[in-house]
DNA sequence: TTTGCTTTGAGAACCATTTTCAATAAGGAG
DNA sequence: CTCCTTATTGAAAATGGTTCTCAAAGCAAA
């Protein structure tokens, strides 16, 4: 069987990615780590990311730019609202919208339905252009 | 002034991408229009799609892949139910939906909110795993 | 046709991410 | 603690979608 071991890398990465408040990039979260003192690779942070995805520790957001920028969240279902300018993120979930949704899908005869749900915005600390 | 002019190139990527029922990347296309006997460069689909999102003619998709998929559409706002099989696509609009999340966001204390909103799922013609 | 533009497209450049693979180190066994 | 076994690391190369470069080509007006 594969067993995982413990390093200081991925330790070094769940650190840093949770100091954060918002959504960061792999190449960012390296960058960060190798200026503050850490050497580590960035193959090393794509995969502790990657890992950290599959283990529900961390969600993962593609933009519309191809670059995946990564965040710890708690296990629960939850969706994002997030500020395009520092990229603060407040988590929120979706009351009655979830049944919505399913219905709306079951409607069209679509089976095993699942959503993608992200509010972007400005925060109420950052200056609008 | 920059004037555009209408180009055989422009109409055949229109055209091709007019004639699928879902999403759509640019290199498929350029596969199927150069399969189809007409010669045109990557470069001149990937400006054509371009141009469609910015006169907002087609909407644009970037998976977690990093793949940018297009698909022709209306012009009023809306969301996609999308099979993840097929890729066959319906729109839909979200009746209350679209003043609930402008609320959440606003007491969040965010301005100017967007959001991305898509459904996935597997459609009635498609088997399931 | 000449002039002045926009468009085209082959190939190079970009850039985030993944793969390769030899060197390294975690963690259990003894 | 030491010795193994094997997961992990990381530098460099490969990948793959997308964009840039720039010379050649096309369209429109004069």
């Amino acid at each position: 069987m594969t067993q995982k071991r413990a390093t200081w890398q991925k330790a070094a990465v769940r650190d840093q990615l949770g100091q954060k408040a918002g959504f960061v990039s792999a190449q960012a979260l390296h960058a960060e780590l190798v200026a503050s003192g850490q050497k580590l690779g960035l193959t090393t942070v794509y995969r502790a990311l990657t890992d950290m995805v599959e283990s529900s520790e961390a969600d993962a957001l593609t933009g519309s730019d191809g670059e995946t920028r990564y965040r710890i969240c708690g296990t629960a279902h939850h969706h994002h609202l997030i500020c395009t300018t520092c990229g603060k993120t407040v988590e929120f979930e979706l009351g009655g919208f979830e049944a919505a949704t399913r219905d709306l899908a079951q409607s069209h005869g679509f089976k095993e339905v699942s959503h993608s749900i992200e509010l972007f915005g400005t925060c109420a600390d950052c200056p609008r252009g």
